[in-house]
RNA sequence: GGAGAGAUGGCCGAGUAGGUCGAAGGCGCUCGCCUGCUAAGCGAGUAGGGGAUUAUAAAGUCCCCUCGAGGGUUCGAAUCCCUCUCUCUCCGCCA
C-alpha cells in the first residue's frame, strides 16, 4: 500500500506508475473519496468535541447536585447526529482503503519500461550452458524413466500438476533443500524459521496477496486460513504490528516451507515436469532493512540466491523485470533464469523483490531510528533461495549422462547417503 | 470438543455501585544534575493512529480515535450488555 498523503499530492506519478504496468486504476473516484473523507472528519471531529466538553459539563453539575436535563437533551440530538456523520465517514473509508489496496507498487526509476516480458533486460549471465554428444532430454523424460519422477501417480492420489517422489529422488528433493538451508544459515548470515504454512487474510493483505488475487490461492473450508503461496508471506508477517528498534535492522530470515498455487490462469502453460505444480517446496529469504540500504540489500539478496546455482555449477542468467512484468507490491525485482538443456531453454529459479514499505505499510512494520524517534516503516525484500523442484529439473537436465543416469553435483554428495549417480530405481 | 479464568502503555501492574482515566505505581529506556569511576541518588521526559493549522517540511499548537477486535446501551464506558479472537487451567480426543 502506498502513503495515502502521497498519493494525493502525486497522483500523476501513481497514474502513469500504473499505466507503466500495463494496469488501469481509475484515480478520479479516489480524489472524490479522499476530499469527502476530509471534510466528513472536520465536521464529525467538530461535534465530538462538543460532545465532549458538554458531558464533562454535565459531569459537574451532577456531582454538585445540579440538574442537567436540557445539557442531556440536547447531547442526545447531537449524538445522533454523530451517529450519522460516523455512518458515512465508514463507508467512505471502506471504499477508500479498497482502492488503497488496489493500487500496485511504484516501480523504482532503474526498471525498465515496457509492457510485458519482453522487455526486461538481462544483466548478467554466469557459467555456460553444458555441452553434450547427445541430445539432452527434458526432466520428465529422465525422472520418469528413471522411476523417481510419478506424475500417473501424483494425479491419482491429488490431480494433475503434483509429483510423487521416489526413493534418490525424494532423497535429492530433501538434499537440496538441506544444502540450500546450511548455505543460507552458515555463509550468508540468515536465521532459519519454521512457520505454520496456513495463514489467516490479514496476513495475506500485509504482503499483498489479498484483496487482489484471492483465485490464486487455496483456502481451507469454514476458516480464515489459507495455504500459502510462498513462506514470504508468514515469514514477513512475522513482524507484522510490531516497531523494531534500529539495532534489530537488518533482520535476514531463511525458510523452508512447501508452497501452494492454485494456477489459476495457466490452463496450458508448462504442463509437463516440474515447473508449474500446485504444490512445491521452496527455501525463501526475507529481508527486514532500513530504507536507506534496501536497493543494496537487494543486490546482496540476489547474490545470496545466485550462489546456490553457482555452487551446483549450473549456467543461469540474471534479468531485471520490466514494469510490465513486475509482481503487484515488488518496486524492483530481478528474476534469476536457470538454463535446461533438455527444455532448450532458460526457467524462472528465483525471484528477489525490493517491496520498499509497501508491505511493511500494509503489515505495519515499523522500525525506530533512535530510541525516542518516531516510527518509520522498515523496507521488505524477499527472493527464493531457490525453488527445489524447479533445481531438482536443473539438476536432472543439466546433469544428465548419455546412458541416462544423472551425476550428481559434488556439493550434494555429503547430503545424497553416499550416492555418486541416480540411477534407474530397479524395484 | 466440554468447563472455568483472563486480555490495560516496551514490561510488570492498579483501576467494576459508568463522569477531567489515555490511564496510579513500579521496572526499563532517554536527557540532565550529582559523584575520582561504577553503583546509588535527584529532576524531567517516555504509546500508536488520524485530522486541522503554517507556502512546503520539520517542530509546535489544537482536536478526534484507540485500555484484545467489532457492535450495543448511555449526555458520558477501560468500567455495563452482545459477538468474535487469543492466552491460561482442568477434562475428553489425538501425532
Amino acid at each position: 500500500m502506498l502513503d495515502l498523503k502521497w498519493v494525493r499530492e502525486n497522483l500523476d506519478i501513481v497514474q502513469k506508475a500504473i499505466e507503466n504496468r500495463n494496469m488501469k486504476v481509475d484515480l478520479t473516484r479516489f480524489r472524490e473519496l479522499d476530499a469527502e473523507r476530509r471534510r466528513l472528519i472536520v465536521d464529525v471531529e467538530q461535534l465530538k468535541n462538543r460532545r465532549n466538553v458538554v458531558s464533562s459539563e454535565i459531569a459537574k453539575l451532577k456531582k454538585a447536585g445540579e440538574p442537567a436535563e436540557d445539557k442531556i437533551a440536547a447531547m442526545r440530538e447531537l449524538g445522533e447526529e454523530i451517529k450519522r456523520l460516523d455512518e458515512r465517514l465508514a463507508e467512505i473509508e471502506d471504499a477508500l482503503s479498497a482502492i488503497m489496496l488496489d493500487i500496485p507498487n511504484i516501480p523504482d526509476k532503474s526498471v525498465p519500461i515496457g509492457p510485458d516480458e519482453s522487455a526486461n533486460v538481462v544483466i548478467r549471465t554466469w557459467g555456460e550452458p553444458p555441452k553434450f554428444d547427445f541430445e539432452p532430454r527434458p526432466h520428465w523424460d529422465l525422472g520418469i524413466d528413471l522411476g523417481i519422477l510419478d506424475f500417473e501417480r501424483a494425479a491419482k492420489i491429488a490431480k494433475a500438476r503434483f509429483v510423487l517422489y521416489w526413493d534418490i529422488g525424494a532423497r535429492l528433493e530433501r538434499a537440496l533443500l538441506n544444502f540450500m538451508l546450511d548455505l543460507h544459515t552458515k555463509e550468508h548470515g540468515y536465521t532459519e524459521v519454521f512457520p505454520p504454512i496456513l495463514v489467516n487474510s490479514a496476513s495475506l493483505v500485509g504482503t499483498g496477496q489479498l484483496p487482489k488475487f484471492a483465485d490464486d490461492l487455496f483456502k481451507v473450508q469454514n476458516e480464515d486460513l489459507y495455504l500459502i503461496p510462498t513462506a514470504e508471506v508468514p515469514v514477513t508477517n512475522i513482524h507484522r504490528d510490531e516497531i523494531l528498534a534500529a539495532k534489530d535492522l537488518p533482520r535476514y530470515y531463511c525458510a523452508y516451507t512447501p508452497c501452494f498455487r492454485s494456477e489459476a490462469g495457466a490452463y496450458g502453460k508448462d504442463t509437463r515436469g516440474l515447473i508449474r505444480h500446485h504444490q512445491f517446496n521452496k527455501v525463501e529469504l526475507v529481508k527486514f532493512v532500513h530504507p536507506d540500504t534496501s536497493y543494496d540489500e537487494l543486490e546482496r539478496l540476489t547474490a545470496n540466491a545466485e550462489r546456490v546455482l553457482q555452487l551446483l555449477n549450473i549456467h543461469y542468467r540474471v534479468v531485471a523485470l520490466s514494469t510490465g512484468d513486475l509482481g503487484f507490491s515488488a518496486a524492483k525485482t530481478y528474476d534469476i533464469e536457470v538454463w535446461l538443456p533438455g527444455f532448450g531453454g532458460y526457467k524462472e529459479i528465483s525471484s528477489c523483490s525490493n517491496f520498499e514499505d509497501f508491505q511493511a505499510r500494509r503489515a505495519n512494520i515499523k522500525f525506530r531510528e533512535e530510541p525516542k524517534a518516531k516510527p518509520r516503516f522498515v523496507h521488505t525484500l524477499n527472493g527464493s533461495g531457490l525453488a527445489i523442484g524447479r533445481t531438482v529439473a536443473a539438476v536432472l537436465e543439466n546433469y544428465q549422462q548419455a546412458d541416462g543416469t544423472i551425476a550428481i553435483p559434488e556439493v550434494l554428495k555429503p547430503y545424497m547417503a553416499g550416492a555418486e549417480k541416480i540411477t534407474p530405481r530397479l524395484f
